[in-house]
DNA sequence: CCTTAAATGGACATCGTGTCCGCTTATTCG
DNA sequence: CGAATAAGCGGACACGATGTCCATTTAAGG
């Protein structure tokens, strides 16, 4: 395991913090490789060097704040770690998801430029999570209804909500409502 | 008004249906202005007299089919139209958008093409149904729950889910439980 | 220092977009 | 019926973004 070289190093770091006022001066999605090698004073192959698109950028900008939700998740206090009930676990989750959107919503939405949402950056974490809760919940087949109840978190959807004029308070709202979905009923 | 010319009514009938067929043949979200010219036998600029892009032109695909489920949502018979209680009208709109994202999966998806999802097409439409759906439910603050309902049915997720093996039949139970939050239910 | 390989950055080829305008063809009117 | 007129057509063009390639630069180690 040979050691980063110091430019090498040195350039990621530029790359990286150019590319977070990038993404917050403009239309995240409107974003070109280009626009990021020409912030961080640097060449465009070296970019491509470490990252195959802009979407990648944006997802190693955006890793470091979704790990502390993930933590959050796996081993923090309740409601959002282990130990409350699946229907509130989950809204806590929708709720701390919603506050990741709206003070990192510029990120997440340079995410989705290739319409690779599904596969790339945390949505395997997401679902997993998701599907766990369901499952403890005694949810009949969970797999299809994880994908369901994580669709209202596409950055897109939450962006144009916003954009509507609705509240952060109201965005929420939505989705606690949703998340009792998961509690067992008559039917 | 004027009537249309006959050559330009004989080449909008020409595009559509070389259209139709490209968005089938190939991954629609990767269909050029010059695929479908190219399949019309026509010249670019006459595709851009009438589309101002690829998008616009599944739409107008789209439109023919999304027709017939809007006249059933307005004044076809329950449960679908009005007449029967909120929840099951939420769960038969559910179903019905289902099978036609299985029908024309392609169209929808060639539907998002710049990201204009909630401006172009019928998004609006939906989303007014829904609004009165929630309205008529008594459920507080619906604006914001209106996009959040509307979410899980965006071409890119019901691909995903038929693409990772779920069936529609699975896909159709996590809707249908989904509309189960219109229920007023104890607090 | 001097060697060596990693790292850089810009040139290049390719592709898609959207516009523009000279040419063609349908329609209308004498 | 044949010319005048305007609608319609389609390809050329300029532009911008992508991803690759390689000659040159530069760090690290002997």
């Amino acid at each position: 395991m040979k050691e980063e070289r110091a430019d090498a190093a040195r350039n990621r770091a530029k790359v990286l913090a150019a590319a977070a006022e990038v993404f917050a001066a403009k239309d995240p999605r409107a974003v070109t490789m280009d626009d990021i090698a020409k912030a961080a004073g640097v060449g465009r192959g070296t970019l491509y060097r470490r990252y195959p698109d802009v979407a990648s950028i944006a997802v190693a900008l955006l890793d470091e704040h979704e790990a502390a939700l993930q933590r959050g998740l796996l081993a923090g206090p309740p409601p959002l770690g282990p130990g409350a009930p699946p229907a509130e676990r989950l809204a806590a989750f929708y709720t701390a998801m919603a506050d990741l959107l709206e003070a990192h919503g510029d990120l997440a939405l340079a995410t989705e430029i290739g319409g690779r949402r599904f596969e790339i950056g945390a949505y395997g974490f997401w679902r997993a999570h998701v599907l766990s809760l369901l499952r403890e919940a005694r949810i009949p087949a969970p797999e299809a209804l994880a994908d369901t109840l994580l669709a209202p978190l596409a950055p897109e959807v939450f962006k144009h909500q916003r954009a509507q004029g609705l509240s952060l308070a109201k965005v929420k709202g939505a989705l606690s409502r949703l998340a009792t979905v998961v509690e067992n009923r008559p039917g």
